[in-house]
DNA sequence: TGATTTCGTGGGAACGTTACCACGAGGCCG
DNA sequence: CGGCCTCGTGGTAACGTTCCCACGAAATCA
């Protein structure tokens, strides 16, 4: 801070106009005269003038910060996420605050009030938790993501469509054959869950398939919870071919582990199908075959909604954005024949 | 923006003391009465009082935002980079804004005029290449990070310590039996695949092993660079069992694939080590034995060392963090036995 | 006791930009 | 020709906090 930086007044004095005009040709107002502008342009670049979001935000009410508070940003899906609302935000000459809230209410608070002091533009929120209070306090535009948002149903909301995702899973488990696969679902306590859960009985009823006759185990989002889910599924013993569906991926990693110690093979023996598509998937033996969440697409589409908050036009409710499935390995073939396990296949 | 929030005037007012008291209590100066704290911080409260990050930087030159820009946020190193330093601002009541350069020298430009004009208190920059003139001009406290901070020396910087990863590598390798073992080099226009190769010659030296004997290919730092310069390797015939020190994890499991389509298994065959510690690594099969970047702990660094650059304190020069090694299942155990390979074994 | 020092308080100005309004010149219309 | 309207320009004040200095009271010292 030892030199002053040219404000305004430098690029005025030297181009010859006021302040005020200088501060119109500079913000591309229309009420300045194409010679002015240029004089002003000029001096501006002369004397290396560069505009300070301090004092346009004290004045205007604008900073061109946007917020973004997720779970973890090691998180593969949640990085995506990020990386989708920076490019974004970048596009539209806006820049992004992120922070990471570990699950936790002390922190998700401390991050809001960083955020309010900043006084950023608007903010993209995966809520910790059924945590309205400091929401409804927030006092600024915000657009939620993540399953947790459908506990705020009035807010403006983007997600993953679980529902879509969950349905062409079990239309391809029934394209290769698989027509009463088992689940590994997530914890009681996770929206993700119900709203899988919901879809499966959906998909099962359309096609009279009794629910309560498929196996289900259940466990953390992690490799290891899901690892023992298998390993409870497989203890029940199984009548030949067993395909899975697990309701992420590090569970269906976890999976395929318990699968080999159990000396069984995978696809031959347990077919195995992830949702959520982390790059980790792509590197198992064989790779995994899992319906990926849209992390990117959802980060742009919250920019996108939270500048429509931002300008006070309508709601957009809540948005959900498809998945994809992404084919590799870790599914059988008993539609026609038993394909041939090659390295191409394995791969994705 | 309708409502106007409560500022220090209200809080003097509510506590019956000047703004300049007011201010004086809230920012917790020495010069101020306990009684008349009190009656502020229990005004500030009463009103709802948050201090404006604007205001303050306005005046006192300091935000109390720190910028980073790295390539890549959805790169897992990077995502680390980026959570070690978030967690080091947030302990020290800062923001963190987040910029991805995916190596382009216009949007690093981008990013840090941006980073200007929000008059960030400093940055954390992973440099794009010898573009020192962006930098010079740069006009904000910051700190390099990664190996192509190693570009320019007199400037504050933290990044793995290459050299001693390599020496533990190969250490490593050496212990398992494997004294001559083949190099997957990156790309040659890359520092890091200079310093690699610097410190395997001195590694061969100290043991009087010829580096021109040993079989090196390179790539690109890909899974389909590694994957391509494993079949060269290949290719060249092997006599016994062959180790390799890939420089990075993708070009691992890339390589690790090639042993697979030639028929060849790992760690039987092939031996492989790896060179990052992704998080993919733990989920090939076997898993990778690789040597682990401090990704969290070089965030966490550079945090520490730019709020010494912005206190004008002394610099630190170049620091080093050390790596550490993962021991999944990659490598064979030539030194005593051949040992069997378990499920255990095989998971990091 | 008087002079000096220290401490707490309050008031004004600064920070750099935009919002807002007044004014003059030029053009248009009745 | 006079009145009205539009456009471009410039000046002032606002935004919310901290920096800076002046002042009065109390304590300390010679």
């Amino acid at each position: 801070m030892q030199r002053r930086r040219p404000t305004i007044i430098d690029v005025a004095q030297k181009a010859g106009v006021s302040k005020s005009t200088a501060g119109r040709a500079l913000s591309g107002a229309s009420n300045v005269t194409d010679e002015a502008r240029e004089r002003v342009m000029d001096a501006a670049r002369a004397v290396g003038y560069e505009r300070n979001d301090l004092a346009v935000g004290m004045r205007s009410g604008r900073t061109g910060l946007l917020g973004l508070v997720i779970p973890d940003i090691t998180n593969p899906f949640w990085a995506d996420v990020a990386r989708g609302a920076q490019d974004r935000a970048a596009e539209n000459g806006m820049s992004l605050l992120v922070f990471s809230s570990d699950w936790d209410h002390g922190r998700e608070a401390s991050h809001l009030r960083a955020l309010r002091q900043a006084r950023v533009d608007g903010a993209i929120i995966n809520p910790v938790a059924d945590n309205f209070d400091d929401l409804d306090r927030f006092g600024l535009p915000f657009v939620l993501i993540g399953s947790s948002a459908e506990r705020f149903p009035a807010t403006s909301s983007v997600g993953s469509d679980i529902a879509q995702a969950v349905r062409i899973g079990m239309d391809h488990l029934v394209s290769k054959g698989h027509h009463a696969p088992a689940l590994i679902l997530g914890p009681k306590s996770r929206i993700a869950r119900a709203r899988f859960l919901r879809t499966f009985h959906e998909h099962c009823v359309e096609r009279d398939i009794d629910p309560a006759a498929l196996p289900m185990e259940d466990g953390e989002y992690t490799v290891e919870g899901g690892h023992a889910a298998m390993k409870r599924l497989l203890a029940r013993g199984r009548a030949g071919h067993l395909a899975v569906f697990a309701a992420n991926d590090m569970m269906a990693l976890g999976a395929m582990l318990a699968v080999r110690e159990a000396g069984l093979n995978c696809p031959e023996d347990v077919s195995i199908l992830g949702f959520d598509g982390v790059p980790a998937s792509a590197f198992s033996w064989p790779g995994l075959t899992t319906v990926a969440k849209p992390g990117r697409g959802i980060g742009m589409r919250a920019v996108d909604c939270l500048f429509d908050e931002i300008a006070g036009r309508p709601e957009h409710g809540r948005v959900f954005m498809p998945c994809r499935l992404i084919e590799r390995g870790s599914l059988a073939d008993l539609s026609l024949h038993q394909p041939r396990r090659t390295a191409a296949a394995g791969r994705g």
